[in-house]
DNA sequence: ATCCGTTGGTTTGCAATACAAAGCATGGCG
DNA sequence: CGCCATGCTTTGTATTGCAAACCAACGGAT
């Protein structure tokens, strides 16, 4: 089975680049989690249960990661005028500096990896990936 | 730059694979890390070093990874005869079944993506992401 | 043969991450 | 108003991860 070999290498790719996004995180004592955070919340305000739909996580795992972030200035609570239940989070201006200056650092990191590919393989790598991701089920 | 593009493309793929990968471990009680291990174990037995390195943590963090799996029966330690420092990890048996059954769901999860593409298509996506992961760096 | 530095693992202490369950406040009904 | 649903936080517990200290075994040098 042809898809085996995909799976496999998807598997593979996962793990590296998730050891990439790990080193450049620690280097900033950032977790990987902490680090999505700061990806998401640049073009995103979202509140604390949409981000926590986003990650994937519980919304008490959440109130503990925006509480430490929050602590180091990197992000802020805000209310929410609609709901006062409401909680949206969105980054501070030193946030916004790390995550761009993270994710800089990222894209030269896999650039490595990436400039391998002559721009027409380039294309196509991130049009198959486009079609293999598209739908989050 | 067309590079932005692909990063980018790398890194949401990257989440949406771990997020399949934790889904699937967690209807287990496997960490994605305990999940990885059964993974490399599956066709290696390394010692807890060589482990600890392929997997980017400290040998610190292996001793108890590999105390809470082996008390799950899922992994054992061997001795090894050339040096008697040195301590050997593998699957159980029990641990390679649970290993074949996880990768198997991992597989028919993606599946579903993967299935997306024709066969041309997929071999090329194969040969282009491992163009892209060869060096470890 | 012993000394001693190196290597391989474990232990301990600490912080971060994650979940579940319980709690608190607000919102939106009937 | 009474009551349930919703949004988030708090509390308790287990796991994950690192760093530093530790012990045991190896191996070369004297």
């Amino acid at each position: 089975m042809t898809s085996d070999a995909l799976v496999d290498a998807l598997v593979r790719n996962t793990f590296q680049v998730v050891g990439v996004l790990t080193r450049i995180g620690a280097e900033r004592d950032l977790s990987l989690t902490q680090l999505r955070v700061l990806g998401i919340l640049r073009d995103r305000r979202p509140r604390m249960t949409e981000l926590a739909a986003f990650l994937g996580l519980d919304k008490s795992t959440l109130s503990g990661l925006i509480d430490r972030a929050e602590r180091r200035g990197l992000v802020a609570r805000g209310k929410n005028p609609q709901d006062r239940r409401v909680v949206d989070v969105f980054l501070t201006p030193a946030g916004l500096e790390l995550a761009e200056q993270v994710y800089g650092e990222v894209r030269h990191a896999l650039a490595s990896a990436t400039d391998r590919l002559n721009p027409q393989d380039s294309d196509r790598l991130v049009q198959l990936l486009h079609a293999v991701l598209c739908s989050p089920d």
